[in-house]
DNA sequence: TTGAAAGCGATACCAA
DNA sequence: TTGGTATCGCTTTCAA
């Protein structure tokens, strides 16, 4: 490359990166731009970070569990207000690889951040992170974890809001569905504790609806639904709502007449459903607010560790409940 | 490090690394291992790749659009895959990012493969790439690059088989919904010229119809379907399907009395609608196959470029058609 | 069995 | 205005 042009690669490097330093006469500029450009030169970046001592990657190990498209929205719309700080964001596969194993794989690519959802991070975890360089670790889940920046988002919450709404329409048994699908449980748990919550020491009782994402399970739970005797379920989403829906209508089992159905997500399946589906909207955090965040750790790495609660959640009644 | 071992970098990296060419005593290993553990030491990935020349990471360029489930479950496979094999997978957000701007980015980073799906990848492109010492570049996407392997995957096809089964249930006047969402065009261009070539000379008419995601657009078609004077819709895929046959019901229509309708991605919700939607079932390729493609393809980079077809599609029929 | 040293590619300082 | 050179962390060859 800098032979090619005739000059040194320091003069290489002074016109790419247009360092301001140092002056460089037009030709030479010109002719070490041509150059780059006949070659199909592209810098290096680990020996750019390597040199630089730090990188402007950050790394976000992807969630091994299927998860929704609003997720997908908010991913997206974080890399973007990353991108716009300057930022590359980077979604580590990692699927079959656990706990320590997995941090050391992060570790190796020494980010400048980490974005961590889920909770398959723990305190040595973080510690092994910051000591390999990183500036900042959020973690994206139910709780906080020491030393790392935390959004919480709790889903607890998501449940209470179901619960409360089916208690105030005057909803007495209640059940809730928890997905039998393994990976789920992260969600499913604190949603459960939420209806829980939601109606402690009123008398109403909840029930546990284990119930697997097929036909047939909806099915045999539909066959013993009088006999478990519920006025009300809250049904872990939309999707697994619209299964149990169809599910109990096959049975003869109004919605909402006998039993009262609301899902969570927000989903348009949610509307286009016979009654249409009631259900909670989960707000997650806007990727820009994020990406300031991140942004602001990065810059101020002694800060304390800031932790938000972003996650919101508002019943949205239509007519299944 | 290896002042805390009391050992030389050398040695460190023989332990660390399991070199077998080097033997290296029993307390010497494991004063370097507890050194490592008690510094939270972990190797640099840059400095590592650097000195290699190569690394083992293979880069995939994220789609932009929203993409549905079935494409995720596609991902996690293969980055298991590709993991068994050793490789690292890293996803590469390139929203906002075009053309020789996302490729010099991905080229940086000196992957070893990139697979890159949808459409963003010209043979400059791949040229670029090369160079810069990718030893595998892997189109995902309806036509093939010069210079790259290439996964087909032509949408075609889908709407194909979802014309020819409208035709020979009887249906003449066939509609094609093509979503309005922007990025959307890559599949449903090809869809829709796939049913056109399922009853090209037969007399049979193709319709197309621009669709927003939204009900009262879909409200809007439906006012407006009796003029139309369509016997039979192809739906882009269930979730438009869904949002359609909706929109049908509440102005009357009988499906698929009046109009047949089916759908595409065989997603779950359409099993459970009523009438239960036909639909056509897709299937992507194994991501153990294209594990086993990539790592060929690494293994020897001057091979020819493959081409494969690799996009099934089979009609399920269920009620709506 | 271990250590010293070269070198991967880019950057930044200092000298020319 | 430019070029030489040390440096980042690691692997690997060669020598001790």
């Amino acid at each position: 490359m800098a032979r090619l042009a005739g000059v040194s690669r320091a003069t290489v490097s002074y016109v790419l990166n247009n360092t301001s330093a140092v002056r460089i006469s037009e030709p030479t500029r010109r002719r070490v731009r041509e150059a780059a450009k006949e070659l199909g030169y592209v810098p290096h970046a680990a020996a750019r970070s390597l040199r630089a001592g730090h990188s402007r990657m950050v790394l976000m190990p992807a969630p091994t569990v299927p998860v929704g498209p609003l997720y997908g929205r908010f991913i997206n719309e974080l890399q973007w207000a990353l991108g716009r700080l300057d930022y590359t964001v980077v979604q580590y596969g990692t699927v079959g690889v656990h706990g320590d194993e997995a941090v050391r794989a992060w570790a190796e690519l020494r980010p400048v951040a980490i974005l961590a959802p889920g909770s398959g991070l723990d305190a040595r975890g973080v510690a092994v992170l910051r000591r390999s360089g990183a500036r900042a670790v959020v973690t994206l889940g139910p709780e906080a974890v020491e030393g790392a920046h935390a959004l919480l988002m709790d889903h607890e919450t998501v449940g209470h809001c179901a619960g409360r709404h089916l208690y105030d329409r005057g909803r007495r048994r209640i059940g809730v569905v928890v997905p039998r699908e393994p990976g789920l449980g992260v969600f499913s748990g604190p949603r459960l504790e939420g209806v829980r919550r939601a109606v402690r020491g009123t008398g109403a009782t909840v029930t546990e609806l284990p119930l697997a994402y097929e036909e047939a399970a909806a099915a045999r739970l539909a066959a013993r639904w009088r006999e478990l005797g519920l006025d009300a379920v809250f049904a872990y989403n939309d999707e697994y709502a619209m299964l149990l829906m169809r599910a109990l209508q096959d049975e003869g089992i109004a919605v909402p007449g006998e039993t009262a159905l609301i899902g969570a997500d927000d989903l348009m399946l949610g509307r286009l459903l016979r009654p249409r589906l009631s259900t909670v909207r989960i707000e997650l955090p806007s990727g820009r607010d994020l990406a300031e965040l991140v942004d602001r750790a990065v810059r101020d790495p002694a800060a304390p560790p800031e932790r938000r609660t972003v996650l919101g959640a508002a019943v949205v009644h239509r007519e299944s409940s």
